[in-house]
DNA sequence: GTGCGCGTTCAAAGCGCTTTGAGCGCGGCG
DNA sequence: CGCCGCGCTCAAAGCGCTTTGAACGCGCAC
């Protein structure tokens, strides 16, 4: 069933019936009543790409991921994408996912630049300076970056508040009276995990404390580099009393070397965490009430959607001022944060 | 740049220069040679759509998901994604991703069937009787399950051996002396839940056991769950010596409940885990050089790359055979099973 | 010298939609 | 009575590609 079709069984032009169906004025209400009637009747549907071509737009947007960086941000991705996905469809857009190869990440935005397949994109895991940015921008294609990055040029974005996310995780722990902190982070050289050092660093100065690089690590967020990483800490010559963990999988990680040995989260060594509000990982109160973990928590799916949405508003007005949206965490305590054993012993 | 310009750039006809690109065989290889070269300096590219109306084709394959679905398979569906997007890249697909509404999946696939947006899709998520394949059957668009499910259709699939891999993984457990097994399972209304339970309780027939529902729990794999299941499991009045999870996610849950209690897994508690073989949830080897988790191992990555092969090869081979293939899984010795407290007991 | 086949190129039609510009009938106003 | 404007509808052009069918020039055989 096609348009011309349709229109023949109407006994209208087609002009009329693609009138009617696009909610043009010419059109007299009864013929568009009968013309909804029949395409309903009919299950009439346009070519997608046929109007692509008359219009020129795609209706669709774009996400390029390369294989590596897949792999450092899968665990969020899902979530992300859901939240991409669903906001595309309640807005009429398609959702394309591209899955490149590092080295040929380049030519695909050139091919998908020039083959129109998208009318916008999102830029996923920038790096702290990325050189992506500009290549877009001289592409022409628009599209908004997940994060943000520091490049001399002007772009859209959209970021939760990674700094000041961990400022505040940090300054928790420094606050409880913990002095030797360590850091599970991100790969750092990825803006995200760049922040959030950042956050932790202006944390510890503002109370007069350096950052030991000792007690820092970077890596992917996996499960078992958590449980590692705690454990070398747990076994260095001068150990931590706390730590932050950027992400709620190394946490976990990071809970199992503690609880393995014996130790009590929040007593023996207090844990903080950035959490991405992502279901499968949830940190909900069991039992006792409350939360196993104390996290600073944002929200993946959130960011998700309302990169579509800015994304869409630069599309369908053209001209408007760029995205710039900062997302905001939350602190939820858990059981995992208290006192240094130091303080706690010295107690009456 | 389009066809036109490039055409007249060169002296040729559009004819030509769409031949020349495409490699058919009537161009002089000179001039073949002449145009390619046109084409790589002025970044030509054809226009998606206007390729894909004149062709009929789209050049691409869908993935449709409703959002329940989603958030059962989160934790999975990057990777899958993943998997099917760099082959579908390789083979020259596009990937298109839809999350809807639970009650417009049906109106999705109608649409993206008269709409032609797509040559094929993967069916995500089958229940353990799905009416979407009798559907997708209806429609006529080509399809692939990931998974299976018990309808008297013949329709193409690819799916993991899901009941081997529990059956290998309780027979495991009982073979150690196991009798009274735990199972914390995925939601049961989906085939891939329900073929793990038969797994679980064939081992037990075969043993000349019979399951207890008392011991089964169905749910979401996430990490909170496998927890609580756990800890329901070891308050219980008759606790099981062993645990079969159907996830690694939930596996590290019933972790940190046995590692919070004190218990040791592997002698107080023996765990099994299936394990889909994501990075992030990476259970390797430690510093003792063995895993931490006993598991049965597939690779949801593997599934989303074939799952593509078989769709381009059905989509650029119509009529040939329907896929059914069946992925196997390995099985991963690790600290985590060991004979039951009792057996342990009485030996000298 | 004519005809045929081969290798190469081309003009034009068509894919299915949107959109422009024109047409047609009808009632109201001068 | 004639003209204009309004409301509705239509024919046709155009989006950028692929593909059909035809044409052209050339060398070779008869």
């Amino acid at each position: 069933m096609n348009l011309k079709e349709l229109a023949g069984h109407l006994e209208l032009s087609t002009t009329t019936v693609s009138r009617a169906l696009n909610g043009y004025p010419e059109v007299n209400e009864a013929t568009r009543e009968r013309v909804r009637r029949a395409a309903e009747a009919l299950n009439y549907r346009p070519r997608h790409h046929a109007r692509q071509l008359a219009t020129g737009r795609a209706f669709a947007l774009g996400h390029v991921v390369t294989r590596s960086r897949h792999a450092l941000i899968a665990p969020l991705f899902a979530d992300l994408m859901a939240g991409a996905g669903e906001a595309a469809d309640a807005l009429g857009y398609d959702t394309h996912l591209r899955i490149v190869d590092d080295d040929s990440e380049e030519d695909h935005y050139r091919e998908i630049a020039a083959s129109r397949r998208v009318d916008a994109l999102v830029l996923h895991g920038p790096l702290a300076v990325d050189p992506r940015i500009a290549l877009l921008e001289e592409l022409g294609l628009p599209f908004i970056v997940h994060g943000r990055s520091d490049v001399g040029i002007d772009y859209a974005w959209l970021d939760v508040d990674n700094i000041g996310a961990l400022r505040r995780a940090t300054s928790l722990l420094l606050d409880l009276g913990h002095a030797r902190i360590g850091l599970v982070n991100g790969p750092e050289t990825l803006h995200f995990a760049h922040a959030r050092r950042v956050g932790f660093e202006q944390a510890h100065r503002a109370h007069g404390l350096r950052t030991e690089s000792s007690l820092m690590s970077a890596g992917p967020l996996a499960e078992h580099l958590g449980h590692g990483a705690t454990v070398r800490l747990l076994d260095a010559a001068d150990p931590p009393t706390a730590l932050v963990c950027s992400g709620l999988l190394p946490a976990w990680g990071a809970l199992r070397a503690l609880l393995s040995r014996g130790l009590v989260p929040g007593v023996d060594l207090s844990v903080v965490a950035y959490d991405d509000g992502v279901p499968w990982l949830a940190n909900l109160p069991d039992a006792s009430g409350e939360a196993p973990l104390t996290t600073v928590r944002g929200s993946i799916h959130e960011a998700g959607r309302r990169l579509v949405d800015h994304l869409v508003r630069a599309i369908e007005t053209p001209g408007g001022p760029r995205a710039a949206e900062t997302l905001p965490v939350e602190l939820v305590l858990g059981r995992s944060t208290g006192p240094p054993p130091s303080r706690r012993a010295t107690a009456p």
